[in-house]
DNA sequence: ATGGTGGTGCGACCA
């Protein structure tokens, strides 16, 4: 079965990209981030009509994540018991025994900046709940825009990039104390040394340069990591008029 | 060269 992340950058915009990518892969499970629709406008029709349920908590003009499942959802959440945010973020939901976090992290915008105190609080956040959920039978699998590059070979050019948004040292401990003892990068774990990204930005070229960083993720539970057999991130939407910034990126399970 | 492009929504923000 097929796991997979996409930072679509409107679903509105991006609807037919993602419905070709969804008819061409077949996922199980897709989280969508950046919808930027409100729920009541969340184009629910297209995906029962390739057989899928969706689910959405979205806002307008920002944030926004979505589920997409090829069978039904229970439990599905749409926030974190221990932080209230107004900003549309989080969704979870169990599919066949496994706990599935979509997650949209804050950018951060720069070292120092308000936003750069939220994104820490929310990881902060995030690791509170995720060590609430280690009493739970479900192994979790966490995916979504993490907006962290984990490690130099995730990122093109690490030298301009070293302690920047994105890539600093309070960023990465965050991420590595979620990980701890409990989920690998799926990515790296199946591709120790390939450099690959995931976000190209769309000033300077960023992509036909191939100036980019991998920071879309999926963490997979210690105890399940043996089922995944491969992980990969696929550039073709990214090719395509009118792309997301992001590329699809995946796992492959048995 | 210290910006650039793109989405939302129509000005200014976020990334």
């Amino acid at each position: 079965m097929i796991i997979a992340s996409w930072n679509v950058n409107s679903i509105r915009v991006r609807i037919n990209h993602v419905a070709d990518w969804i008819r061409t892969n077949k996922p199980s499970v897709l989280g969508l981030q950046e919808t930027k629709m409100k729920n009541e406008d969340f184009p629910h029709e297209v995906f029962k009509e390739l057989g899928y349920h969706s689910y959405s908590n979205g806002q307008p003009t920002y944030n926004g994540v979505a589920l997409i499942t090829d069978a039904p959802l229970d439990e599905v959440s749409y926030s974190m018991n221990n932080y209230a945010d107004d900003q549309k973020r989080f969704i979870t939901g169990i599919y066949k025994g496994i706990k599935m976090w979509n997650l949209y992290i804050p950018n951060g915008q720069s070292v120092g900046s308000d936003k750069y105190n939220y994104k820490l609080k929310w990881l902060k956040a995030l690791h509170d709940e995720l060590k609430q959920s280690d009493q739970s039978a479900y192994p979790n699998i966490l995916m979504g825009d993490f907006n962290i590059a984990p490690e130099d070979n995730d990122v093109h050019d690490p030298a301009l990039w070293k302690d920047k948004i994105l890539c600093s040292k309070a960023e990465r401990d965050a991420l590595h104390k979620i990980t701890h003892n409990r989920l690998y990068d799926s990515f790296r774990y199946l591709n120790p040394e390939r450099k690959h990204f995931s976000w190209w930005d769309y000033r300077a070229a960023g992509y036909r340069r191939n100036i980019g960083l991998r920071i879309d993720l999926i963490l997979v539970d210690q105890k399940i990591i043996g089922n995944c057999i491969s992980s990969d991130i696929d550039e073709a939407p990214r090719k395509l008029e009118r792309p997301s910034d992001h590329a699809p990126v995946y796992i492959n399970m048995s």
